[in-house]
DNA sequence: AACTATTTATAACG
DNA sequence: TCGTTATAAATAGTT
């Protein structure tokens, strides 16, 4: 009901999605408010929010409202049905919110294409696009940060390292002799890498090593380099 | 909201309240459906009339969100509640299943990609870029049929045509031209189309346009020859 | 969060 | 209750 006319159906964009829920639930707690007061009627209504947040109003006391809906003729049964207990709808119809939800997500891992019209393929296919920029994007975000943090990781090794051989030096100055293992450990600074265009990254992220030299560690150092990526995944 | 401005309280009219109520209660039900199919929320609504006739809506299951608001952390009962019944716990458990599963088609949508770590997303990518292929390659084969059935159409009435235009002659000689329609329906023949390179075809296959020849069309033939490509989309 | 062009909801009436 | 219509209200897109 504005700028443009807009079909009833998830809108996709997550901002503009809770921006709709807000503007529209303050308009729907408001018509239940008027509802109750123009026209006597008992009132309650509960939302929750996609992110599990509680929105609730009723006219008089909720739980002299629920209360007098569960104990409601109607709502004990749907007379006819003599074996189905109030359940077995729910469970009913979850099952088919699953299966519907689950159609999708075979969908979009390009499995069971054969119902799918033209339209519906190239609707898919638009969105597999879109999803798979913004996948892109992210990734490409979390490799900057990621490497950035290894550099720092690398820098202050480099700094204890430089100040255990000093210590070193200084307790057995016959025992140690200059090195070099201050630039093994750099690393091209990346901090404006454009996150769209990270495609390119990818195999240089994921084959990414830092190419110690091959020098004996310090077993007892204190601070711990780990390599490769952190995080396993939980697909 | 209309030929005149109200205020809100008890409507003192009987009937007129009554009517009031039959409007406002199907426009509240309606907004709070839209909401919960718009922002993916989830509610539920009751409305007892003065009367004490009842009237109820839930996006889901009205057990099932009664259940998750009054174990709500913010409904605070004092008592832990010891009322959990089987069939709750449940149905809470196929909640939380619905609620992962729905949480990775966000993130197939490209959204709510904050919590994911580095390996889910190069996952997540790879996931994505298997699915697009599938649903190229499938959207590609589905073009070529596409394409044939209406080249099949087009042969048919074109014959159609030779036949209408000979009997024409026959009937009124003197009335007909020689005129070349024949070529003008034919279409390059597409059958071993790549699928699999079959992005180039978007374009090229929602621009397609049977180039008619200007002439009049024979209006009573009995085989109408629909443009454009078929079906409805479903999302 | 404010603005505004539109769409929707609806109060009064038939 | 149902349909119509003038007007109030809600709200989608935008800044």
């Amino acid at each position: 009901m504005a700028r443009e006319k807009i079909e009833i159906k998830r809108i996709a964009n997550a901002p503009a999605r809770q921006v709709t829920f807000s503007k529209r639930r303050r308009g729907l707690f408001k018509k239940a408010q008027e509802l109750s007061i123009l026209c006597e009627a008992d009132v309650a209504l509960v939302v929750f929010s996609s992110t599990g947040k509680l929105y609730d109003y009723s006219s008089s006391s909720m739980k002299m409202i629920l209360d007098k809906y569960s104990s409601h003729p109607s709502t004990n049964q749907k007379d006819g049905q003599p074996n189905l207990e109030p359940e077995t709808q729910d469970i009913r119809r979850i099952n088919q919110q699953i299966e519907e939800i689950t159609q999708t997500l075979r969908n979009m891992h390009g499995e069971e294409l054969e119902e799918l019209s033209l339209n519906e393929l190239q609707q898919l296919e638009e969105q597999l696009e879109m999803g798979l920029t913004h996948v892109r994007s992210k990734k490409g975000e979390n490799i900057v940060k990621e490497i950035n943090a290894l550099q720092q990781k690398g820098i202050r090794i480099i700094e204890e390292n430089t100040k255990l051989r000093r210590e070193l030096k200084e307790g057995y100055p016959r025992h140690v002799e200059n090195n070099d293992a201050e630039e093994s450990l750099f690393i091209e600074p990346l901090e404006n890498q454009d996150p769209q265009s990270s495609e390119s990254i990818t195999t240089y992220a994921f084959n990414f090593k830092l190419h110690k030299s091959p020098r004996k560690d310090y077993e007892d150092s204190d601070t711990s380099l780990q390599l490769g990526l952190s995080s396993q995944s939980k697909f």
